[in-house]
DNA sequence: TTCTCATTTCGTCATTTGACGAAATATCAA
DNA sequence: TTGATATTTCGTCAAATGACGAAATGAGAA
């Protein structure tokens, strides 16, 4: 029940749903990410640390950057449904859509310069 | 995403997870939940509210009674996926079979009785 | 070591949430 | 119609949430 309801809160917020989904076009680090909501770094971090503690995605440290990622089939069986059930729900609704867009322009775009835009 | 966001709000909270549990037994009155949970009535009905607002569960009157009940299988899509997570994911849980053995004293009980018990 | 910089943590603040009791509503019985 | 009563709505209050900026952290570069 203690994990479950840590899964059901996190996606209690649609900010954390987005990221979700995002989540599914490939791995991102903090400042991709707050590149594709405009919310501060901390905010990002914080809803990031929100969805790790539910063990919705995990993280991986590299140069300086942290990237995170949705887990793959070995995850737990409640994560993996909590994240079918995104997916088949979302995947086809508009705000996916947009964001997908200005992902893939973030993605064309090299990290250190984002960051640099960001001051982050 | 304005439909999934209100199921997800709507399990983000304990109690209504395992109202949605309770139900799959059988439908109850509010009085019925009420007794199970020891919450007011009026916070028992607003938990239901917000359940059947997301369309997890659908509501009938008789008497002079209010019985809510999980929805059979012309529900929405993201309904019956979300319900069946919740019941996959928990129904084998301590919590859930406490409820259940508190539920069954209270499904033995006359209905008027229990109302007139708790004064609601 | 020291500097740089992406990320996280902390403190603050406005908003939302979940609890309650009191009052309003609705339905059935008399 | 009137009275009884199950449920809902409303107002209030304490606690949780989500936003921010400032300060702390930590890893690689110099």
């Amino acid at each position: 029940m203690r994990d479950f309801m840590a899964i059901t809160k996190a996606l209690s917020d649609p900010s954390r749903v987005r990221m979700l989904l995002a989540l599914r076009r490939s791995e991102l680090c903090v400042c991709q990410i707050t590149g594709l909501f405009g919310f501060a770094p901390s905010t990002v971090s914080k809803h990031l640390s929100i969805l790790h503690h539910a063990h919705l995605i995990l993280s991986r440290k590299s140069e300086r950057w942290v990237y995170y990622r949705l887990p793959d089939k070995s995850a737990p069986v409640a994560v993996r449904e909590a994240l079918d059930w995104v997916h088949k729900s979302l995947a086809k609704t508009d705000e996916a859509a947009r964001d997908v867009k200005k992902l893939k322009q973030i993605l064309r775009t090299d990290l250190a310069v984002i960051c640099q835009r960001q001051k982050c």
